[in-house]
RNA sequence: GGACAGGUGGGAGAGUGGUUAAAUCCAGCAGACUGUAAAUCUGCCGUCCAUCGGGCUACGGUGGUUCGAAUCCACCCCUGUCCA
């Protein structure tokens, strides 16, 4: 059986399936950000998820590869038992960048934690993360800011290029199952991701990756760039894009032809108050929640939803108990979680169009 | 009864002649958040009309000095601490 398959379709949409060595994912899925092996706030053993993302430059730092293969891996050491995703920490040299410098054979960084210097090869990143027993294994890439000029993307592209082909020699020796995939690059410049992504389709990677947007340019631009790249990438590989969150964007997303999404949304804005509804999203910090005894979303199964009322969560909110964030955190998770699998469903049953403008619909209803 | 100290916007608390509708913090009201430098950040926050903006009322009270007062003076009221 191949790793993965495209099960259903509906128009461009796809649903599938992808075999880790820590099980079987349907996919168009959502994937929850935990970066240092945590996911903000949240008991990862209360998700039922079959996949979680990690950062492999936190990894690195803390708690090292050492401790982690003392604890015989990521999985173990965190007690997740379902599939794991590591980012090779690309985005930080991006979003940290003040702390990363590019040199011609990898990239010097210095620890955001004490500031003590560190190189990293693009090989090493790849074989880190193929150590701590990571599922699915990010290429090192090189993420711009937008915007940035074509030269600088230009740069960019060939970098990624280059240290995707060193990591991918690397990860030969590995015949474990876990899958290394490349990222594509290039701006909001079609011809340059054009010829980033037909560079990597030259290698055997299992999977493909769309990085480089949601970087500062607006809706329009990054929806059609999405469109033209997942058009390029293969029919029979995955197809993730990086950094995907706002529940409507995941509809067009999935319509698109992705398989894969992660954010930090719905953990950071459930830190920050913001819960996600099939009506909306609400500010549970807003003062006409305090005294509504309903739950974030009555059509939701969570733990936070079976069990606590808006006013309620608006009060810890209130008073700055962490348990507010803890509630709205594990809810937007499991919003995202239903949202995939009624995405899924929609389109194995063939109505996925119907099911997205049913969902356009109601989300722009008021809370 | 006496001696000090003090009374500032919802609260705390700056300011001690003009640039002050009054710093700052808190509370209050909204908004943002996209491969997590984020339990963070932004805006509003006397009142009335309002788009820029403009009007009105404000620093315990009353009177006064001054071109101009939250700021100076007088008296009054109140609060705190200490002494009888």
């Amino acid at each position: 059986m191949k790793d993965f398959e495209v099960t259903a379709q509906c128009g461009k949409a796809r649903a599938g399936k992808l075999t880790t060595p820590h099980g079987v994912i349907e996919t168009p899925i959502f994937m929850p950000v935990g970066t240092q092996a945590s996911i903000k706030g949240v008991p990862h053993d209360m998700l039922n998820c079959p996949i979680i993302l990690s950062n492999a430059y936190y990894l690195y730092l803390k708690p090292g590869l050492k401790t982690l293969k003392n604890f015989g891996g990521l999985h173990r050491f965190m007690n997740w038992n379902n599939a794991i995703l590591t980012d090779s920490g690309g985005f930080q040299i991006f979003s940290l960048s003040s702390l990363f410098k590019i040199r011609k054979n990898g990239v010097e960084f210095r620890s955001k934690f004490d500031g003590s210097k560190h190189f990293l090869t693009p090989e090493e990143a790849v074989t880190f993360q193929f150590e701590i027993g990571s599922d699915i294994v990010m290429s090192l890439d090189r993420c711009m800011k937008y915007p940035s000029p074509r030269a600088d993307i230009a740069s960019a592209v060939r970098t990624t290029c280059d240290w995707a082909e060193k990591g991918l020699n690397a990860s030969k020796r590995y015949e474990t199952g876990q899958k290394l995939f490349a990222i594509t690059q290039g701006g909001t410049f079609s011809d340059l991701r054009r010829e980033c992504t037909e560079k990597l389709m030259e290698h055997p990677f299992p999977g493909f990756a769309i990085g480089g947007l949601g970087v500062g340019e607006p809706l329009a631009l990054r929806q059609q760039h999405l469109a033209e790249n997942l058009d390029m990438l293969p029919k029979d590989k995955p197809r993730y894009v990086m950094g995907m969150g706002p529940a409507p964007e995941i509809w067009d997303t999935v319509e698109m032809g992705a398989d894969m999404m992660d954010c930090v949304l719905p953990t950071r804005n459930g830190r920050n108050a913001q819960a996600f509804t099939f009506s909306g999203k609400m500010n549970l910090r807003n003062a006409k929640f305090k005294n509504d005894p309903s739950p974030i979303d009555p059509s939701c199964g969570c733990h936070a939803c079976t069990k606590y009322s808006r006013g309620y969560i608006h009060h810890l909110f209130n008073v700055r108990e962490m348990l507010a964030q803890t509630l709205t955190s594990l809810h937007n998770i499991s919003f995202m979680i239903n949202l995939t699998r009624i995405i899924r469903d929609s389109i194995k049953n063939g109505t996925f169009t119907e099911e997205k403008k049913k969902f356009m619909k109601n989300w722009k209803g008021e809370n």
